[in-house]
DNA sequence: AAGATATATGCCTTGACGGGCATATACCCA
DNA sequence: TGGGTATATGCCCGTCAAGGCATATATCTT
């Protein structure tokens, strides 16, 4: 799974094709990518579960697929506590700084929340 | 980054590292694969910043390191985006099965959230 | 049907990477 | 100091995947 996005021009094709459909032609310019080159790289992904395709006449509009993206995030899960745990550290760290303030100019600290 | 992970040998010691450091050779042990083998795993983990380590005598332990892992989450997040729609109208599917359930069993459907 | 466009596939070459093995280096202990 | 243990590194080889190019296949247009 991981092998599929180590590739970065794959890795390009699939941030093309998360704001939409696309078709081959129109990957091929905007990569700038031989065309042979992008559609060995969409059957890679094909194969892969990563995009399925759908024909338009001559062409075919490639999007993408969600399975392997939450697979990946699941597996990033156990990293996913173990480096919150540094986080928490961290804003420790900081909130103990806070409590005894240096003679420094204090810019805000607090990050908006999410998924970290 | 990817290409780091996408090596199955090495994703066994981040899975096994996650759980606590360890040095070389009980990381030999727990995987079964030749000293060489993993003590360049580990170049290559530690080169990318996956992995530091420290000194214990004749031993070096091996930890984490978050960054990498971080960066890997970082860039799934628009794909996120893409999926939770997708989940989103799955389970607007669902609840309007709900609505007109057809005559079969109805096990516990909804689950815990989640980052997903 | 003919030519043009869109996409896929096959072949070849090259480079990167992992495995295996020997060996180097560093540290410990007696 | 010598021998044993822990780890790193260098070398060779086989494999595999990506790039480049030609070409096949399918569809559109006129």
């Amino acid at each position: 799974m991981f092998e599929i996005v180590a590739e970065p021009n794959r890795r390009a094709i699939l941030n093309l094709l998360v704001l939409s459909q696309r078709s081959v032609g129109e990957i091929e310019r905007h990569l700038h990518l031989p065309q042979p080159a992008v559609s060995k790289h969409l059957r890679v992904l094909r194969t892969a579960g990563f995009v399925e395709a759908t024909v338009d006449g001559q062409r075919r509009l490639y999007r993408l697929k969600p399975e392997p993206f939450q697979q990946m995030d699941a597996w990033l899960e156990p990293f996913r506590r173990f480096w919150s745990a540094h986080l928490d550290a961290l804003e420790l760290h900081l909130d103990r700084m806070d409590e005894s303030p240096l003679p420094t100019a204090k810019p805000a600290r607090r990050i908006k929340g999410g998924v970290v």
